[in-house]
DNA sequence: ACGATGATGAAC
DNA sequence: TTCATCATCGTA
């Protein structure tokens, strides 16, 4: 059985939509071809308090949709080169994400894809896609498969080392299970 | 270990 | 308007 993820699966937590992430499958339709991604790695950002998210400046034109309701991509652009995938979390106003960071492509290529920017490279996502929701609408969504977790690693993010207590809590979630 | 490469937010 | 910084990656 496989089932779109609602929005309302969302609107929670950040750190809850995080490890519930791990084992769902990320669909992507761009023109006639479809990409699918189990996610393997994410990483929670909590709010404006979170002093390694981009809520920490308030609302601004980029971060802008993570103030919105939960069930939204949030992507944007670092290092001059770079797009990475995000899902919104929780309710309007309390700005969390998700981010993705890894994944298996699966299908005939099946290999891990480790890394944020691989994850959009692969499934050719850029700026367009921020702000539309988690839905098949926007060509992008994500599905319940029912794979089974038993052990999920928790350790802290990456590139985020500025972010001082923030920087050291365990918002990093990866799936331990041999997956290729 | 480091450079590529450009948007972003803050300071002036 | 200028400046340092950045939720990264490929090459070394």
């Amino acid at each position: 059985m496989k089932k779109i993820l609602p929005p309302k699966f969302f609107q929670k937590p950040a750190s809850a939509v995080a490890r519930g992430l791990l084992g769902k499958i990320i669909v992507r339709k761009s023109g006639r071809k479809i990409y699918k991604i189990m996610i393997i790695e994410t990483e929670a950002y909590l709010g404006e308090k979170d002093l390694a998210s981009h809520a920490r400046f308030g609302r601004t034109k980029r971060n802008a949709v993570m103030f919105g309701e939960g069930g939204c991509w949030y992507v944007y652009f670092v290092y001059g080169m770079h797009w990475l995938l995000n899902a919104v979390t929780e309710n309007k106003n309390y700005p969390s994400a998700v981010l993705v960071r890894s994944g298996v492509l699966l299908g005939k290529n099946r290999r891990i894809i480790n890394g944020p920017a691989r994850i959009t490279k692969i499934l050719k996502i850029n700026g367009r896609i921020t702000g539309k929701p988690i839905s098949k609408k926007s060509g992008l969504w994500i599905e319940d498969w029912g794979v089974k977790i038993s052990r999920i690693k928790k350790s802290p993010r990456i590139g985020v080392e500025y972010a001082g207590v923030w920087s050291k809590k365990l918002l990093r979630f990866t799936l331990q299970e041999r997956v290729i």
